[in-house]
DNA sequence: AATAAATGATTCC
DNA sequence: TGGAATCCCTTTAT
């Protein structure tokens, strides 16, 4: 092995294991042990027979005249760097460090394997016991203001099965989903390069890719109500962009650095947008508190920006009410989601100011209704508030669910099902892995937000990517998810149970125009896969599996 | 196969 | 107040 050749040109080495003797590692030593570290490697498993060991090793004939080198080689958890226990992997599950706060719960004193909220395998599992403050003369009076609320509790169709994909689809990691308002096999993505791609999932193959609407992030996305063709997008490169869809071309009603880069503090970045199609304005929000108004008919902006967060913070969210045209919704990093009245907006007027603990990744109305409110907080909990039944002072429940990963990842926004008439279903990917079967899998969590209970987790095993966006169908019982460059189309599985043994599930397998042309694990080239599931199963990630 | 980089909120000084 | 340091389950390319 390389190490050995290596050793060879270094002077004597002393290395001293000694795991549980009591002294202050210092920064300088694990420095060291990091060049060493191949002699633990074989196993993760910790050798007691190794402790308090010393090790000689290096070449006395060519080390004479030079003083040894010393170093301490002690087992060392990698999050609290001390001594006694390791966290990490270990096969498919993850041990914690048992020094930290919940990984899930973010409460101290257990880890996530001991934590009351976390979610188990079974479906329908309660995830934890959780406070009920609605009293029941409050649900009397729930049912006398909405006597349209149904009785019993439809039940629930989960798409749990992978339908058809695109793999490597976007260059960079998906940022934004949305289906055709009309078309109901039409999936438009947006990614954090800029490029938004236009899939017809039902033929798999029917598939563009637009690169020029956005030179970074396509943080939304949404249909003009008025014409299905068009388009309207806002990204951190400080555009809303307007994009015919057939033909690619876009045009810009806003462009908040027109005179390009000037520095990071004072780039504009256009993050939460939705469209008020009865005022015919689009809404945007920026990283520094403002909101915007583009006029749909004029696509200029209507009037001048209004700070509705606080000032330097980026508005990641935005969603006007379904019903009340007059009611908007807002969020972001200033831990707070906002209900503000259109017909009164200035800073500071919010109507109802709703605390997190955290950063708000996204707050959405209920889609029928509009009279409840899910949010995403960062603090590891969805929140839901009832306008009808409890009063904004507080949320009526709080769902811990792990989704509190803030870089490298597309936020997690959990969404309503906008066919459950009840108006309690709700979708987000979870970040915390669970070990099924042998394999780490990052499920895709339904969720009853009315009893807090997990409905079912989805996953397949060929996907071991964390998939933080996800998009239920309007009509259809479709779910699309975005999970690092790749789109997925799942469906229920009883529909597809005709063919259970042959998988007839469409995979496409597409490279991107800037990639280069190398050794591809998917084999061939950058034609379709029809036949992707041996292929799959031979490439999937061996990392997190465990022999059984 | 090992590693670095991308990247963003939060904390600390 | 602002810049630097820090941070637990990533993903990708080299």
């Amino acid at each position: 092995m390389a190490p050995i050749t290596r050793r060879m040109t270094f002077p004597k080495v002393v290395i001293e294991r000694d795991a549980d003797s009591e002294e202050s590692s210092s920064d300088e030593e694990e420095e060291e042990v990091e060049e060493e570290e191949e002699e633990e490697e074989e196993n993760g498993v910790a050798k007691s027979e190794d402790d308090a060991e010393k090790i000689e090793v290096g070449l006395n004939a060519k080390g004479k005249g030079k003083a040894p080198i010393t170093i301490s080689l002690k087992k060392v958890c990698k999050v609290c760097k001390k001594p006694g226990h390791e966290a990490g992997f270990k096969g498919a599950t993850y041990i914690d460090c048992p020094m930290k706060p919940c990984f899930l719960c973010k409460m101290p004193g257990h880890t996530t394997m001991t934590c009351p909220h976390r979610v188990t395998t079974e479906y329908g599992v309660v995830p934890a016991p959780r406070r009920n403050t609605r009293k029941p003369f409050e649900y009397v009076f729930e049912r006398q203001l909405r006597p349209s609320i149904p009785l019993i509790k439809p039940k629930y169709v989960i798409p749990d099965q992978v339908n058809c994909a695109v793999i490597r689809y976007h260059s960079r990691r998906v940022t934004s989903l949305e289906f055709h308002p009309t078309k109901n096999n039409i999936l438009l993505s947006g990614d954090k390069k800029g490029q938004v791609g236009v899939w017809d999932f039902e033929k798999v193959h029917e598939r563009v890719v637009y690169g020029n609407i956005h030179s970074c992030i396509v943080n939304n996305m949404r249909f003009n109500p008025t014409n299905d063709c068009m388009i309207y997008s806002a990204s951190s490169d400080g555009t809303i962009s307007c994009t015919d869809l057939e033909t690619g071309i876009s045009f810009s009603p806003m462009n908040l650095n027109p005179d390009g880069w000037q520095g990071p503090s004072s780039w504009k970045m256009l993050y939460g947008m939705d469209i008020n199609s009865e005022k015919g304005l689009v809404l945007v929000a920026d990283n520094f508190g403002f909101l915007h108004l583009v006029d749909t008919r004029s696509n200029h902006e209507t009037s001048n920006a209004i700070l509705i967060h606080k000032k330097g913070s980026k508005v990641v969210g935005l969603h006007c009410n379904p019903v009340q045209p007059d009611l908007l919704l807002s969020c972001g990093n200033d831990h707070f989601a906002r209900i503000w009245d259109m017909r009164r907006m200035e800073s500071g007027s919010s109507i109802y100011n709703l605390a997190h603990r955290r950063v708000v990744n996204s707050a959405y109305f209920s889609p029928i209704s509009g009279t409840k409110i899910l949010t995403t907080s960062q603090d590891n909990r969805l929140r839901i508030w009832d306008s009808i039944v409890g009063n904004m002072d507080s949320p009526s429940r709080e769902i811990v669910h792990s989704h509190d990963f803030n870089r490298h990842l597309t936020p997690f926004k959990a969404e309503w099902d906008p066919k459950d008439p009840s108006e309690s279903l709700a979708v987000v990917g979870r970040y915390i892995s669970e070990n099924y079967n042998g394999a780490a899998l990052h499920p895709i969590d339904f969720i009853d937000t009315s009893t807090g209970q997990l409905i079912a987790e989805v996953m397949d095993p060929n996907i071991t990517t964390i998939s933080p966006v996800n998009k239920l169908h309007p009509r259809d019982d479709i779910l699309a998810s975005g999970s690092s460059r790749s789109l997925f189309i799942w469906r229920p599985k009883e529909k597809s149970e005709v063919v259970e043994e042959k998988d007839e599930r469409k995979i496409v397998i597409c490279g991107r125009a800037d990639e280069k042309k190398r050794g591809r694990k998917y084999g061939g080239d950058d034609s379709d896969d029809e036949a992707f599931t041996s292929k799959l199963k031979k490439t999937k990630s061996k990392k997190r599996q465990v022999e059984i």
